[in-house]
This record gives C-alpha cells, sequence and structure tokens, in this order.
DNA sequence: CCAGTTTAGTTGTCTATACAATCGAAGTCA
DNA sequence: TGACTTCGATTGTATAGACAACTAAACTGG
C-alpha cells in the first residue's frame, strides 16, 4: 500500500491539505471520518488516525471526540519566531561577530528586578551590557542580569569571546522564555553604544527565560530601527 | 496498564520531559531506547514511539534512525505569534472597537507594488487606509493594497463595519503569510491620524499574505510605540 | 410536546506484530 | 593497515483489532 518513498499518512495529510488550501473545504465543513479515509485510501485506521491528529496539532483542522473533524477557522495561524543566539545569528550570514564588554559586575537587585528574577529585594544579581558588532557596526546592545543560582562563575567569562545567551545555555538547558517586542528611542547611553542618533527609533525586545525551577536572566535587547527587523512566516 | 485517565505516552512524554527539564539529561544525551521505555513503562512500542515522535515535533530530542534518541540542543526553541484579526484582539480584550475608512479606492501599481502582489506594473489594485481604534483610541493605522484577483467586490465593502483581514479571510483562504517587523517615525500623515508627535517611534508589521495561487494583499500596520508590543512565549 | 433512553457513528488510546531503512560497531579478508 | 561485509540495535512506517469515551440524532414513554 505503499510502493511510493512518500508514507502513506503524509499523503493522506497532503489530500485534506490541498482541499483546505484549493478553497473546497472551507472552515467549518466537516472532513471524511476516518472510516471514509480508510476506505478511500486503502490503509488503516492508524495510518488514517496519524494523519488527522498531525493536521490537529498544526492548528489546521479541529477533533472532537464523538463528533468528528471540521476545518480549523484559519484566523489564528501562527508562525514562529527564533530564540537564537545573535553570534550563531551573524556567522550564519557569513560575517564577523564580535562583541564590547560595557559592563561586568555583581550588583543589588532593586525590588522589581529581583520580583521579575524570583529573588528577593536586595539579593546578589550579576549585571552584563555589552555591544555586539556585525562587520564592525554595531547591531545590538544587551542589558542583561542573571541569577546567580544558575552560573555562579558567570563574572569570570569572556563576554568579548561567548555570548551570555550561549553561556547560559550551556549552564541551564532552556524551558522557558517569554518576550515583548517594543518601539523606543534609546537613551544617551545606548545612542552612543550603537552610534546612532537619539531620534533614531529602536526595537526593543525584552526576554526573561526560565530553566527548571530557575528564572535564569531577564535582557532587554535594544536595535537600530534602521538595521534591524524580525521576520516569520506563516505556514497553513 | 493505563488506569489513570492520564495517556501513557503523555506519561512516557513526562518522565522524558522530566529529565531535560531539571538537567539530568543534557544537549547530546542519548534518551533510553524505544525498546527500554517499553520495559521500564510496560507499554508497547507504539505507544512510546508515539511519546517520542510528538517530543522530536515539539523540537525537544532529535531521532536518528539507526543511531538513537539524543536531547537536542535548546538554541532554537520556537515561539508562536498569532496572525489576528485586530477586531477580534480589541473585543477579545473586552474593549471596543471602531475603524475610520480614510481612503478606499483603486490604483495603478506602481512596478514595485505589482511585483510583490504578484502582477505586472500598471495592474489595477485596491488600496484602502484606516485607522482603527480601541475604545475611542488609535491603535493601528492600517495601509493595504490588495489584489482584485481574490476580491473583485472590495470597493463595495463597509470597512468600518469589517475589517479588510476578515473580509479577505473570508474570500480566500489564507495558505501562507509572510511579515517583518520594524521600528520607525511616521510620517505626518500617520502621525496625525495615531493621534500622535512625529517623533514618537513606531512598531510597523509589513504583512504579506498569500491565498492558493494569488497573492491576496500586502499591508502596512503602524502602531505607536507607546501603546503597543507585540508577545510572545517560548515553550520547551 | 417534552424528557429520558437508546443507538449508531466518531475519535482517543493501546496492543502485538511485521517489515523496511539506517547506523555503527564488530568481524573478515587481503 | 585498510577496505569490505556482516550483524545487532534502533527508528520509521503500517496493519488489524480492541475497548473506551463522547456526541448527536433517533427513539420511546409519559
Amino acid at each position: 500500500m505503499n510502493s511510493t518513498p512518500v508514507p502513506a499518512y503524509e499523503q493522506v495529510k497532503a489530500h485534506i491539505r490541498g482541499h483546505i488550501a484549493s478553497g473546497q473545504w472551507r472552515p467549518g465543513d466537516t472532513v471524511p471520518s476516518e472510516a471514509a479515509l480508510m476506505r478511500q485510501f486503502g490503509v488503516s485506521r492508524m495510518t488514517v488516525n496519524r494523519a488527522l491528529r498531525e493536521l490537529a496539532a498544526e492548528g489546521l483542522v479541529l477533533r472532537l471526540r464523538g463528533s468528528g473533524t471540521r476545518v480549523a477557522a484559519l484566523h489564528r495561524i501562527s508562525s514562529r519566531l527564533m530564540l537564537r543566539d545573535i553570534h550563531e545569528e551573524i556567522i550564519e550570514r557569513g560575517h564577523a561577530h564580535a562583541a564590547q564588554v560595557l559592563l561586568l559586575r555583581t550588583e543589588r537587585a532593586p525590588a522589581a528586578l529581583a520580583r521579575s528574577l524570583g529573588l528577593r529585594g536586595g539579593d546578589r544579581v550579576f549585571h552584563v551590557v555589552l555591544v555586539h558588532l556585525e562587520n564592525g557596526v554595531p547591531i545590538q546592545y544587551e542589558d542583561r542580569h542573571v541569577n546567580p543560582a544558575v552560573t555562579p562563575d558567570f563574572l569570570q567569562i569572556d563576554f568579548s569571546q561567548i555570548t551570555p545567551t550561549r553561556h547560559l545555555l550551556e549552564c541551564a538547558p532552556l524551558t522557558e522564555a517569554s518576550y515583548t517586542i517594543e518601539a523606543c528611542l534609546p537613551t544617551a547611553d545606548e545612542a552612543r553604544a550603537l552610534a546612532i542618533r537619539r531620534a533614531e527609533p529602536c526595537l526593543l525586545m525584552r526576554r526573561r527565560t526560565v530553566s527548571g525551577a530557575h528564572v535564569a536572566s531577564v535582557a532587554r535587547l535594544l536595535y537600530p530601527g534602521s538595521r534591524h527587523s524580525f521576520d516569520g512566516q506563516f505556514h497553513a
């Protein structure tokens, strides 16, 4: 039943995807039942079930036990935004990456910062500020506070050689992260470090990473608006 | 073998996830083989296989036929950014949505625009500009060009009642979309429409949507930086 | 007409088995 | 040493069958 190298469940998926993409089956329409697809393709129910289950996981159809499978409303197709190490990103573009460390020390955390790191006000935290350069051009201002619990030797690292992101990923496997993207103007210090005018709008990504039971780090990542954008793609 | 309401494959997944999240199994480490997990949990291979296959789909482990299953390097955990109708977004926040139509007409497409719509220079396209208000406050400036092939009656629609996004989703099932997010300053017209200063940085999302064989629409969506951010979450 | 019951249809999960494809290490031979 | 083969381990796919849980419609009794 599967002479081609394309697995049977992929053929079933492609068939259904095709009907949805072409508009023959519209949101809310009922997709043939597993039994019907079994007969139509001459495959077992488990094979059809896998195809439909994967389509449901992709958000293309909705399945209700006892009721059936329907084409999902495509108003919330989701895209993927990668959490990447900027070093890898730059290297992948074939460019040279360098980093200038502007600050690296221990500080007492103010209450708000402590809260977002899951610590108590006054606890000691690591603070690192650096500028990432792509082919010598400043591209990201990184202002990061780190939970000492996840990497006690943080101050000994040479961050002109390894990015904080990478170091943290190696110390503490990432389990969760959240971010917000905003537009803002740089402070005087930030504008100077990024070699831009103070009136130049910037993209600001605030990122909070969690590793197991600990909040690992909170970071402000500032990108000059004229040199950077976040890209993404949706796929049905 | 499954007296609890939690499916066996979910228990296997939780077990493996737990070992990764706690750091007991680190990136690159080998995960027990399907045969080993079968014995350990007393379930069939298909059940273990489903658990591992789903973890692989989530990017948590890498599987190599003939070789085994290893914990993935978590450098590219992916998040989801929804493509949503702003009307639904605002309603979901419990607020009131209104829209002012600033422009709605047919135009001849310049070469660059025609190219991104998959048309030829000079072809006719629809052009709509509107401002979306949340509880009376301007929140999004929408400047959109539409391919007439997907919705010939576009000019007859009352866009103070239905958003272009929703109308397009109803006319043409969405199959693909791409976007870029940038930071920029508004033009004089845009600043006036959004009731902001010209120096206020904005988030600009450029979005291009595809339906089947046609590029449906390209849009510039401008958000005041002080009133809007894009949020997201990563999950291991 | 309504409320409760039955029933057919549908999806969710699980098993035991089978064969194919691939990898890596061990073994073999020159 | 080096090239080749063999073989065990592992994952990828597929099947046929089973039972459970749920839905919606049909049915039944009052």
